[in-house]
Order: structure tokens, then sequence, then C-alpha cells
DNA sequence: AATGTTTCCGCAAACGTTTGCGATAGAATT
DNA sequence: AATTCTATCGCAAACGTTTGCGGAAACATT
């Protein structure tokens, strides 16, 4: 096993000292340009990268981010992550990127790592049963900023990030409205989560304005109930003009599936719409239109926001990216 | 910002040496039951954990493992990700992911800082442009195992685990020969990719064995090219008992677009069958057929291995994962 | 009572940096 | 010629651990 070279070894074929070695290696401006120059150069050679477990100990700052996610199987996450990482490289911070699998115990765990590495800063989508908060605020009692991305908690005076789940549904509402739908079939995830309620009183709200709109609104937690759900209900529909609105794309992928199991035509038999990242959609042919969710818009958010609280900033913020919506022909 | 508490901490409440805490804490045989019970109590009461970096720095291991995949938006490599960590996790190993992006250079500085943090071992799958091996050698020379899957380097002396192309392939054709095919467009990836040539070699030369079969062989690098394919070529199968086969799930992709555009049923009109991990074959109705190749298997493996390797074991090894046949209802 | 064994614990060095401070030389100022 | 600057550099402490070694009791053996 090869050795890593070490200011001291440095410091040793030149002559010099360890700390003057260290200090040319930063362009201090104590030291001549003739040593820096030398010193560069083996550097170079010698293939020099300083220690990061030293410097760390040192200095107690790591230039690294933590993304903790609850899964990576999803495009929402991934396109996030890249946004991060883009504006990470251009601040020459390093990211890594941790999955909860959503769960709080490990979801803690990983918390607890990122406080003894002393991550820069903590980009997190929580679990769905993350209850308490304080791990959090004690990250940010040591100094490590934490932004909450996509599920983030009730509590208030956080920096949350969120895809603007109001401003979806209503953008959805909308062209259900412009294409003159009278019949609808609402899908929502589960009850209980802060993000179908959210979706589904907005969507709810401005179609009942519409006293010509029928609604009928279902929950499914997972892709098989919102396709048995599909299945049952959507032949009902078929007699006037009518679309069936899928909160999210676990349902879209059972809907389709359906759609598809009673040889349904879009937009002709029924209409599809959806929210979405944009991968589920673009497999089906009409493409599925959808108001896109963007996982990257966020990213860049979060990020920005991010570097405001390194630089200083204690003042705690919601912000709520808007989505837009993504024409298919599936309605 | 509250200060993490260290060794010396409770050494000064507890009036003992430093060392003596570190040994009680380690359960060390030279310090006495009573004193390993004070000092496990206040380290406790304290939240102690030893910080990682000191701990790096003496004893030159992380209790880490890197994870580098070209991209994330990838149900293979999720799954491979998750059976890693489980298995990470009984071993008290954290597992870092990075993601190269496909992109060469960026690879290079994740393998650099992965040299710096010695991690305790590598898992990667490769970008599609990497083509030097020494930046890997080089890691074994510093004592790092790294273990090769999915995408791996020519180089001969390595650890590789892959899934078994041939064998996917082959399963495949032998379900064509089944189901009684006589028409077979194939739609293969970049014919410059080994896995390409892998799976066609095999596919191919099955059912040529068959003298029954007549087969159609073509290249696409993108899901819309596929599509493009399909549309054109897919209307010449229709006249005889035909099947498309599909190397990967983003070709799969842009013909079940196609499927869809000109209207065909599964599997009466045409039969479909593809090679995937298993999430895109299950969005559609009937479910595609496929052979399956398993990231969590492959994961699986490539602990076992990597174990081996930090034991000791110098012995490079290429492992190849089988496959087996999904039965959907698409052929 | 003298010696040998345990049992329990502390000293100090080392890992590779960073950085405040002091030291030395020559140059510039009186 | 005595003094003050300035430019360069080195010393040493600190970050929080781990660990070889040695030391002092306490106990057991002659």
């Amino acid at each position: 096993m090869r050795e890593n070279t070490t200011l001291k070894k440095i410091a040793e074929k030149l002559n010099l000292s360890i700390s003057t070695v260290s200090r040319a290696l930063k362009n201090h401006p104590d030291i001549s340009p003739e040593t820096k120059k030398k010193v560069n150069e083996l550097a170079e050679l010698l293939e020099y990268d300083p220690n990061p477990y030293a410097v760390n100990l040192r200095t107690h700052s790591s230039k690294e981010f933590a993304i903790v996610v609850p899964s990576l199987s999803n495009f929402f996450y991934h396109s996030f992550i890249t946004a991060i990482e883009e504006d990470a490289r251009d601040y020459s911070y390093s990211v890594i990127i941790y999955r909860s699998s959503n769960d709080a115990k490990i979801e803690h765990e990983i918390l607890k790592s990122c406080r003894h590495k002393r991550v820069s800063g903590i980009f997190i989508a929580i679990t769905a049963e993350t209850t308490e908060i304080e791990p959090f605020l004690k990250l940010d009692v040591h100094g490590i900023p934490v932004i909450f991305f996509d599920k983030v908690p009730e509590y208030e005076s956080c920096n949350k990030i969120c895809v603007g789940d109001e401003h979806a549904a209503s953008i959805v509402a909308e062209e259900i409205l412009n294409k003159g739908i009278k019949n609808v079939l609402g899908i929502f995830g589960d009850k209980n989560m802060s993000i179908t309620q959210a979706r589904m009183k907005k969507f709810n709200e401005i179609l009942s304005d519409n006293s010509q709109v029928n609604i009928k609104s279902v929950h499914a937690t997972s892709s098989e109930e919102a396709e048995a759900l599909s299945l049952s209900l959507i032949p009902d529909f078929l007699a006037k003009k009518s679309a069936v609105f899928c909160m999210s794309d676990e349902i879209l992928a059972g809907t389709m599936k359906a759609i598809q199991k009673i040889k349904l035509k879009m937009p002709d038999d029924i209409g599809v719409i959806s929210i979405s990242d944009g991968m589920i959609p673009k497999l089906f042919y009409p493409e599925i239109t959808y108001a896109e969710t963007s996982g990257y818009n966020l990213g860049k958010l979060a990020f920005s926001r991010m570097m405001r609280c390194i630089a200083g900033s204690s003042f705690a913020q919601t912000i709520i990216d808007e989505s837009k919506l993504v024409q298919g022909g599936s309605i």
C-alpha cells in the first residue's frame, strides 16, 4: 500500500518547515514567490492533496453537503440532486447522498452521522413517519443549516422549499375547465398526507366554483388500488365528456393500466391529466398532459437558500415553486 | 453553536485520563467494570459519539463504502444500492452514493475524493466514456478494494459483477421459440457497447439455430430512435406470427410508444419481450414479459465479494448473475 | 518478608493539518 | 551608527482519537 504524500514529505524534500509548505500552497503573502513555485511544483509532481480528515479536525469544516431522501427511484429527487450538484460544484463543495428508506430510525442515524461529520449543510426530504423535529433544530444549534424540501415538517420556523401543490392543482383544474370537461374522477393519495389535502382542496375548490362540472373524488394508497378504482369507476364516466385526474405518478400508473385494460382511447373515450415530474407521462401515447413539479427548480432554489444560510442568514423562510402545464394529448 | 462532547470532557468530569475513557468505551479488558459503567453512563448522557475525523486520522479506516453510478434515475441501480445498504448496515458500515453523470472527469474527481477519504471500498459502474483504468488500480495500491458492477471495464484482472447478458438474451430467445414466433424484430442499443454485442450475439445465435425463424436486427441509441424504428418496421411484421425484442428499458419505452400509436394489441397483433429490471414493463397492460436483471442480486453478490477483498483476498474474479423470465402477457 | 503476578490506569506519541506568534535577516529610515 | 521596517520563514500548540508502554498498587506465592 503506497502512502499518500503529506505536507511533511514535501517539507523534508525541500528543506522547509511544514508550516511554510502549508502557507505556500494556499498562496499566503508571507511566502516568497520562489518558494511558492518550488512547493507548488513538487506538490503537483507528488500529487499532493490535503488529507480531508486532518483538515476537518483542524478547521471544523468539511465543504460537503448532504442530501437525504426517502427513496432514489424517483425522477423528481433525481433532478433535485442534479441541480444541487451542479451548483455545489461551482462553489467547490461536494455532495453526498443518503437514503432514509422512509425509515425514521435510519433517518435519525443519518442525521447523527451528518452532525459528526460536520457537513456544511443538509438538504432533506423527511420520511412519512418523521414526527420529531428536535434533531433538526439541534443541527442548527451546531451550526449546520438544514433546508427541507418536498416533504417538509409542519413546524413553522425552518427553511422549506416545496412544490406549489395548490398551484399545480389549480392549473390542472383550469385545464379541465378549458377543455369543457363535464365529469371528473379525481384520484388522490393517502388522506393523511398534507400533499393530498393541499392538492385535493384546491382542485375541488376550483371545479366546484363551476357548477356545470360533476366531480367524484376517491383515495388510493397504491398503484394497484388506483387501478382497481379506475377499473370500477371509469366505465360510469364514459357516457359524457369526462376525464380522470391522477394526483401522482403512482396513481397515474394504476389508472393507465386500467385504461389499457378496458381498451379506452385518450382523449376521446376519456381524458387523463396528472401532476408529475414528467417521466411516466411520456411513456404513453398520446403522452399524458400534466402539471410539472420540477425537482430541478426546487434544487436551484434550495441551493441559493442554503448559501444564504451559510452566509449567516438565520431568517427562516418557506419558498414555493410554481409548476407549469405540459401538454400531452391525453385530454 | 454547542460543542460536541469529546473523550476529554468525559475524562475531566470523571477525573480519569483520556486513554482510560477511550478504553472503557471499547470494553478493553484493562479497565475495571465499575469504571466502564461510569464512563458508559456519562457517555450516554452526554450523547458522546467519536469524532470520525479524529478516528480516521488515527486509524486510517473510515468504515464507509462508496457507490459510484452514472445515473440515479434507474431502477436497476436503485435496487443495487438497496442491497448494498442492507448488508453494509449489518457490518456497521455506512455508504455514500456518488453520481458521475456519465462524465469521466467527474468520475475521476470522485475517485480522488474516495482515495483521500480512504473509504473502505468502492462499488462502481463506470461511465460510457471511461477508458483509463490506472486510477482504479492505483486505488488498489492504496489498499482500497474496487468492485466493478454492471458497466465494467474490459481489463481482465479486476473484480467484476455483471448481469448475465448472454443468459438473459438466451432465455428471451427460448421464450420466443416456445411461443412459436416466426418473425422477430430485435432492437438493440449502441453498437459499440459491450452489453449490446453480448446480448445481440447470443440472441441471434439461438434464433439462427432454428431455421424457421426470420430475424431482423436494428440499432437505436435513444428512446425516440427506437420509436421511429418501431413505427416504420413493425407494420411489416403484422402479417404473420411475430414479435419485437427490446434490449433495454429505453428501447422498450420507444417501442411501446409506437405500438400505442399504431393501436396494436399485444400479444395478438404483435408480441413484445424485453430485458429489464421490471419497472417499465409493469406500466402496461398486458404487462411486458421480460428477462429480469436484478440489481438487488448483483448488490448482494458484490457485497460479499467486497468483504472477501477486505478480508485480504487479492484474487480477482468475474461473477455473472443469471436472470429469470418474468411472464407478463405481452407475447 | 521478599518476590512474582495481576489488575487497573495514565503518559505521551502519533495521525496531517492550520495558524498565532516569534525569530532572523537585510533594507530602509533616522 | 543606531534604529525601525519589511520580507520570509520556523516553532509549537491544537483539533480528538488510539495505543504501546510503563507504573503503582493489591494480591498471591514462596
